[in-house]
RNA sequence: GCGUCGGUCGGAUAGCGGCUAUUCCAGGAGACUGUAAAUCUCCCGCCCAAUGGGCAUCGGUGGUUCGAGUCCACCCCGGCGCA
């Protein structure tokens, strides 16, 4: 059976969460008609997964939930691992959930790359694979590639010669499957993977005001207690794996190690946030090209 | 005032007489099939009849030299030390 979903997606301060809410309690007025709607949310955000991660990652609040049940959210703890196949798995079994109860699954995130893959699929299939991963540390890029080459000429053909992490990743599938699977095969053309029925809601401001959006909520954050967050975290942790979580988490993360100065965070938190909703805004137009899905310019008040 | 260290492309930084002035950050354009807020690539003085070529450029002015960001002199500016 087709399982109808709505996605919402956006660059980060976009709004996307109150939207989403609103969408689930059917009180969007965006087309002037009033949708009846009943659904629950399913996030889609890569680090909003984890606890404890809630002023960097502009969690939603309970009250700002207004009732709606919201899905992958703290469902983690920081250290541990959460991957797209975690997700496609998690977000899948949900929508069959959701929708069994007659209500409209609605995935809201900037974690663009794991709705790609909930749509078009993840070939693959192979987990991580943590010893072998860590056996591929040892040899440099140069020989990384070199085997690749060897064992998957296509997908050598694909790769980022200098993306160790790429690299590594197809090493692991190919050890598990030979060769790395085709992105689309013929007989599965982009959108018949997920067999979902996908309703598009892109949340895209212009770059002035996302700019403004961006740095008005940063400050929000350093006042509600970001850099005793993250030293938390940190504690947590530690170093490494705090610098992974990225963005705020790595930046604050180099001033409670005295390698930035206080007037160098909002600075640095601003450049940095704008450089991420950039690479969100090219997974944006990736996925119009591929599923003809319009931008709203519009967007709510707040998020 | 004397001494000293320094002034390099938005910021920081390398450069110790020779051919394309280095690297990091910021900025711009992108890639992305399981770490994706991660990872990675390219561009980033000016101009052009541009898969190549031309002209600039290292605080200023002069000088030494076949050749100067690099050496010398003087000047301007900043830090530090001594007065």
């Amino acid at each position: 059976m087709v399982r109808q979903i709505l996605c919402i997606a956006g660059p980060t301060a976009s709004g996307k969460s109150s939207r989403a809410v609103e969408e689930a309690l059917g009180r969007s007025t965006s087309t002037g008609e009033a949708l009846a709607r009943d659904g629950e949310i399913i996030s889609v955000d890569s680090r909003q997964v984890y606890r404890g991660l809630d002023i960097g990652t502009e969690k939603i609040s309970a009250e700002e939930m207004r009732g709606v049940p919201h899905h992958l959210i703290d469902i983690r703890e920081p250290e541990e691992s959460y991957s797209a196949g975690d997700f496609v798995q998690d977000a899948t079994r949900l929508i069959e959930d959701i929708s069994a109860r007659g209500k409209l699954p609605i995935l809201v995130g900037g974690t663009h790359f794991y709705f790609n893959a909930l749509i078009n699929g993840l070939p693959a299939r192979v987990d991580a694979d943590p010893a072998l991963r860590k056996e591929l540390e040892q040899p440099s890029t140069e020989e990384l590639y070199a085997r690749v080459v060897e064992r998957d000429a296509r997908r050598a053909a694909e790769l980022d010669p200098l993306n160790r992490r790429r690299l590594i990743r197809a090493l692991e599938i190919i050890t598990s499957l030979g060769a790395v699977p085709q992105r689309y095969p013929k007989d599965c053309p982009i959108g018949q993977s997920c067999g979902y029925q996908v309703e598009w809601i892109v949340i895209d401001p212009p770059r002035e005001e996302l700019q403004e959006r961006i740095d008005a909520r940063l400050e929000q954050a350093l006042g509600r207690g970001l850099v005793d967050e993250v030293r938390r975290v940190r504690e947590a942790v530690g170093d490494t794996r705090l610098s992974e979580l990225g963005l705020e988490y790595k930046i604050v993360g180099e001033f409670l190690r005295n390698e930035r100065t206080e007037d160098s965070l909002l600075p640095m938190l601003s450049a940095k946030l704008w450089q991420y909703a950039r690479r969100q805004k090219a997974w944006l137009r990736k996925l119009r090209d591929e599923h003809t899905i319009s931008a709203e310019l519009s967007h709510p008040d707040r998020s």
